[in-house]
RNA sequence: GGGAGCAUAGCUCAGCUGGGAGAGCAUCUGCCUUACAAGCAGAGGGUCAUAGGUUCGAGCCCUAUUGUUCCCACCA
């Protein structure tokens, strides 16, 4: 980089070339370390087939940020990589694909399809890695895993087996989920209830015996077909007559008897209700509490089956609109409402699912649940924000048997054998070749897979080696921190943690960093239902990687949303073009000079405020970083940055760069090389990119930045006064620009300045500032000056004169010092209003009367040079 | 039905354990001042949703209300 490069920052070239040099040198590497501390985050892994979208591109930005972090403090950081299988999504993927070349699953058969499951996830995986690295994310790419790999599938069946010897998992006809265009079972966080229009169907059923009939009312009248009770609540005087009684189930013919059950809500439609067992969760509690027969009447793809009459071989909407029909036509149907209510979707295609009654195996979460409460309870696992611990306990308090098997091919295949012979469930690390209890031969593996989750369960062990108690496992695990989305609590968040309590016997991670989701310029999440998706690799594309991920990092705070727009990235992308022609700047005033990039052992007032300020800053984002605001992090480096570096301590340095006096010169490049070289590295973790690049121009000790060592808060670094100096001359040359620029006066137009102060040794210091910030041609220091006919101007420290006579408007002069004494009279009221409270005085601390008194002392100062400019005018 | 978040400048949002309201963008004015016009210097703009309360002191804590977003449960 030098001086003939270009004006403006352009990321394209830079980005690769500085990656592939990470890369190359094994910076993300972590290797356990005795000397070191380990801090690891298990990347939550993306689908492997996926492209990254902004929610990514948020969370692992979040990720690199604290990783880049804890490596520059000296921790031996691991940032494990890797993808899922996403069982369902992937296979759904595949199954479309082999539409398009008129193929099905059950043509080709599983070890074919497998096969191209695998072809598949050749092709089309790996992009979103790819992806991760155009964004900058330091991963440990050598450790990189996959959810179905050989470690992670050993993992798996090991738990299995372990929980299936404990009992806490077991296989049973249960009423589950099921989504008849996925073909699968889902468990219920698989499950998103939206509002739909439907249609409340009023229906009477007749008395058996011909003596009456019961009015009730459904929403999904083909489940009729599958009726074995009609239910009313036992102490509902209405129905007291019918209990027991029999009734003739309408199209049917089947005689079915009237239950009570407390279930039935008396106020709730006519208090009547048809029981199907087979295709309701409440209705098959029902059932089980009176014996009723379970009928299944619709197979795995929502179509009746042969217990549906005539209606078998109907899809269920088909058949539901010719029940209605029917009904209808023979006079049962009483009257159709329309209604909103709630129907559960599938969660990857949106289907409407079924309930339905089939055999699956369960994972007995209550023994597991109870140590995952107390892990949280106790503080061993945190939320950031704590709010969302609320949300979890109330989950992991409620919580059901998990259906964990899926009846699709992508995933682990259930390790469970049944004996052909005598029919003895095998469940087993090894594949089995005979029955253990009959020695037969013919043993055949259940044909489910496992729920995907099942697996990302384990993540933050089984790719640290688990089951084995690897060195890596020894030295990384328990992990530190796991950033993710509120939306993944549950299918993820909770699972790991009473996973890893259960078999690893410690809580996977000792903090959780929850944050929000990327929404579109509207506020509408990013979907890809919608179309309202934007894809980060445009962005970065046109804007640069590091530009995104400050765009993302800034203004959000811990667990809300965030809204993406265009201009915020721009913003972040002129940003960046500011710290690159700043270094610009000082690399030009480099050029023939040696420099070391250490502090001169002499600092002038203005070197010992800018290094004050960037310490107490370094200070402040480190803490910043430790409570995860990394929103408030990268606004204050921005801050820092801009305006103080950029728009004031380089501008007053110019004044010693071009000067004659190369001592002072070379302090300022000192101090210039000093202060830019620690801002970089706070930077770094939040722009990685162009804090590398502009660190490798710069004079500098060591490899890289993103290895260097993290700024410190040094308490010889800290200069208070010479700060508040500092802040008294900035008062002055912004009160001079504020009066010139009310006054129109150009730039070009130099004045002579005389400042009145009782601190005429500060000023003195500050003239050249003065008079190059606020254009003077000569500025005179005193203690009071007898001036006619000038502008002046008060501030909290001097009085400044600036003789323009032609330009005075005394009119309009009077106004504007009498509206300023009105705003201190004001101020000052307010204060001693404070002052003359007793309670303030005796109850609040020392420290912040102190500051009222001192402020109130510096209100009447700032009155009686207003008073006395006032009268010289008039 | 249960629970949570949010409500601050025209827009998008910060504001940590209570101690004189901030940023970016937008608007207006003036500047191509030899790092940067993706820039510089300045300006305007807020009853911090409403009503009470606690406190010497409330954007911040408490209560209620309104609006809004979301989560859980689920209405047959």
């Amino acid at each position: 980089m030098s001086k003939e490069l270009a004006k403006a920052y352009d990321p394209h070239e830079v980005e690769d070339r500085i990656y592939h040099f990470w890369l190359d040198e094994k910076f993300f590497h972590a290797q356990p370390h005795p000397s070191k501390k380990p801090y690891t985050i298990v990347i939550p892994p993306p689908n492997v087939t996926g492209k990254l979208h902004m929610g990514h591109a948020l969370d692992e930005t979040f990720q690199d940020i604290l990783i880049r972090w804890r490596r520059m403090q000296g921790y031996c950081a691991l940032w494990l990589p890797g993808t899922d299988h996403a069982s369902i999504s992937t296979e759904a993927k595949i199954v479309e694909a082999m539409k398009q070349e008129g193929v099905t699953k059950d043509e080709i058969g599983r070890d074919a399809f497998l096969e191209r499951a695998w072809d598949w996830t050749r092709e089309y995986g790996g992009t979103i890695i790819s992806q991760l690295k155009k964004l900058g994310c330091s991963c440990d790419w050598d450790r990189e895993r996959f959810t179905l790999d050989e470690g992670c599938s050993k993992a798996v069946r090991e738990v299995f087996v372990r929980l299936y010897e404990k009992g806490l998992i077991y296989r049973g006809e249960r009423i589950i989920n099921w989504c008849p265009h996925c073909r699968t079972s889902l468990s219920d966080v698989e499950v998103d209830f939206a509002e739909k229009d439907g249609h409340f169907w009023h229906i009477r059923y007749p008395l058996a015996d011909g003596s009456g009939e019961v009015e009730l009312a459904t929403t999904r009248p083909e489940t009729m077909l599958g009726d074995t009770a009609v239910a009313v609540h036992p102490e509902d005087p209405r129905y007291q007559h019918l209990i027991g009684k029999m009734l003739r189930l309408p199209l049917v013919g089947r005689e079915i008897p009237v239950v009570a059950d407390t279930y039935v809500e008396q106020d709730f439609g006519t208090g009547v209700v048809k029981i199907t067992p087979a295709h309701d969760p409440n209705d098959f509690e029902v059932g089980l509490r009176h014996n009723l027969p379970v009928i299944n009447v619709m197979d795995e793809c929502g179509v009746i089956n042969e217990n549906g009459g005539e209606y078998c071989g109907m899809d269920r909407l088909e058949a539901r609109k010719k029940i209605v029909k029917a009904l209808d036509e023979q006079g049962y149907l009483v009257r159709t409402e329309p209604i909103q209510h709630n129907v559960g979707t599938c969660y990857r295609c949106n289907t409407v699912v079924e309930p339905r009654v089939s055999k699956q195996w369960f994972v007995k979460m209550e023994p597991l649940a109870k140590p995952a409460i107390t892990c949280v309870r106790e503080g061993k696992t945190k939320f950031i924000p704590e709010r969302f611990e609320k949300i979890y306990f109330n989950w992991m308090e409620n919580i059901k048997d998990w259906c964990i098997s899926r009846q699709i091919w992508w995933g682990h295949r259930i390790p469970a054998w049944y004996c052909e012979h005598c029919g003895e469930i095998v469940v087993a690390r090894e594949n089995p070749d005979c029955c253990p209890k009959c020695g037969g031969k013919h043993l055949h593996q259940d044909e489910d897979t496992l729920d995907t989750w099942f697996s990302s369960a384990l993540w933050p062990f089984s790719t640290l080696g688990w089951p084995d108690q690897t060195q890596d496992l020894e030295y990384f695990y328990p992990t530190n921190t796991l950033v993710t989305a509120y939306d993944i609590i549950f299918f993820w968040v909770a699972r790991m943690i009473f996973s890893g309590l259960a078999h690893t016997g410690q809580t996977p991670f000792d903090t959780v960093f929850i944050h929000g989701i990327v929404r579109d310029a509207n506020g509408i999440k990013m979907s890809k239902s919608l179309g309202n998706g934007i894809d980060p690799l445009q962005v970065i594309d046109q804007y640069g990687a590091d530009a995104l991920r400050f765009t993302l990092a800034s203004g959000n705070s811990p667990g809300n949303d965030t809204r993406y727009s265009p201009e915020k990235v721009e913003a972040s992308r002129n940003f960046a073009n500011k710290i690159w022609n700043a270094a610009r700047f000082i690399l030009m005033n480099l050029e023939g000079h040696t420099v070391t990039g250490n502090l001169p052992a002499t600092l002038t007032m203005e070197d010992q405020w800018i290094i004050s300020s960037f310490n107490t800053v370094a200070k402040e984002i480190t803490e910043n970083l430790e409570k995860f605001e990394m929103g408030i992090a990268a606004q204050k480096i921005y801050d820092f940055l801009w305006d103080e570096f950029c728009d004031w301590y380089i501008e007053v340095a110019k004044i010693r760069l071009y000067s004659d006096n190369e001592t002072t010169a070379q302090h300022a490049r000192e101090v210039l090389v000093w202060v830019m070289t620690g801002t970089l590295q706070l930077l770094h973790p939040f722009m990685p990119f162009i804090t590398e690049e502009i660190w490798q121009s710069l004079p500098h000790d060591g490899e890289a930045i993103m290895v260097s060592k993290w700024p410190e808060f040094q308490e010889q670094l800290h200069f208070p006064q010479a700060e508040a100096q500092m802040h008294q001359i900035m008062d002055v040359i912004r009160g001079v620009r504020n009066r010139r620029a009310e006054m129109n006066v150009p730039p070009s137009r130099r004045a002579n300045l005389f400042i009145a102060t009782s601190k005429p040794d500060v000023f003195q210091q500050g003239t050249a500032m003065v008079a190059k910030l606020a254009y003077a041609n000569e500025v005179t220091i005193g203690e009071q000056f007898e001036m006619e006919g000038a502008v002046t101007i008060v501030t909290n420290d001097a009085k400044v004169y600036i003789p323009m006579d032609e330009l005075v408007d005394k009119k309009a002069e009077l106004a504007r010092l009498n509206k300023e004494l009105e705003t201190a009279r004001k101020q000052l009221a307010q204060n001693e209003g404070k002052l003359n409270n007793p309670g303030f005085l005796s109850k609040a601390p020392a420290a912040v009367v102190d500051g009222v008194r001192s402020d109130a002392q510096t209100l009447r100062e700032r009155i009686a040079m207003l008073e006395s400019s006032m009268q010289a005018l008039q």
